[in-house]
DNA sequence: CTAGATGCAAACAGTTTGCGTCACT
DNA sequence: AGTGACGCAAACTGTTTGCATCTAG
């Protein structure tokens, strides 16, 4: 399931060794968006790379830009900071707990804190940090998607 | 900082209580706002509150329920289930790792696994949910918006 | 040569806003 | 009586889609 590569540099090299090794073509919107996504250490939005990509390529398109992102998402390439992007949701359970989540059907159901060891940082953060609370996010397989992935 | 109330039952009286502790105005649709949200246990999206609400009173108004529903968050009287709704964000970073996040700014930066105490789920999950991964947010305050907020 | 990638513009979903009217305090 | 909550419609943002054209394999 998972390709172990030759090298991992960025280069125009590497990345014709990612896409086939994903059965990906090789264009040129896709190398410099490739690139940019390697040099942006932050957690850029799409519009964040679609301005970052323009200075290289100005007459690529924003749909391209979103099309590629999703291309490179399924193929592992990248991945998204959250699986909560996407709509607003609430809920009224004010109690500290924890979520578990269906990466299939993105059901969520809580799950009580005392269900999980402890969460502790150990290490330095950077300085000044005040670290409020932790949100937790245990993510797999309901039993309702499992059986449906087995089927096939 | 903290608002200790002498009922939490979900009564009419208890909502005119929370009000009068948050000083909020009661009004009739947030009265049935505030019903529907504790009668449903799932994580509701504003678009869901509506279905819902307008079996109480079809003429109420999407802006309404979406107005309200900001209102409760900034009182605490509900929480969101992710910091991260809306936009989508992406990293190249393939390697596991968490996020440390700026509530205030909504800066992200990454946190090696390695800092953290490792997580373990010790207690009975729905039956044949199989875990796949943990999504930790250290949510907190940056040095920046902390430097910021003592100002005032 | 052909499947699939790109660019454009239009469509869409979720959310916010301005404003006139109405209701809580 | 006055502040602010409501309802409506229009505006806005982020994202997707249909389609004609172009390009990698």
């Amino acid at each position: 399931m998972r390709q172990q590569l030759s090298s991992v540099a960025n280069s125009p090299a590497a990345f014709r060794e990612l896409c086939a090794a994903h059965g990906l073509a090789v264009t040129h919107q896709r190398q410099i968006i490739y690139q940019a996504l390697m040099a942006m250490h932050d957690h850029p939005s799409p519009e964040a790379v679609y301005e970052q990509v323009r200075a290289e390529i100005p007459s690529i398109s924003l749909a391209t830009v979103y099309k590629t992102i999703h291309t490179f998402l399924e193929a592992g390439l990248i991945q998204e900071v959250s699986i909560h992007h996407g709509t607003l949701r609430i809920e009224a359970n004010r109690e500290p707990h924890y979520h578990l989540i269906c990466s299939e059907c993105r059901s969520v159901s809580d799950l009580d804190e005392t269900l999980v060891s402890p969460i502790r940082v150990q290490g330095k953060l950077p300085r000044g940090f005040e670290v409020r609370k932790f949100a937790l996010d245990v993510i797999g397989l309901c039993a309702a998607c499992r059986a449906k992935s087995k089927k096939q």
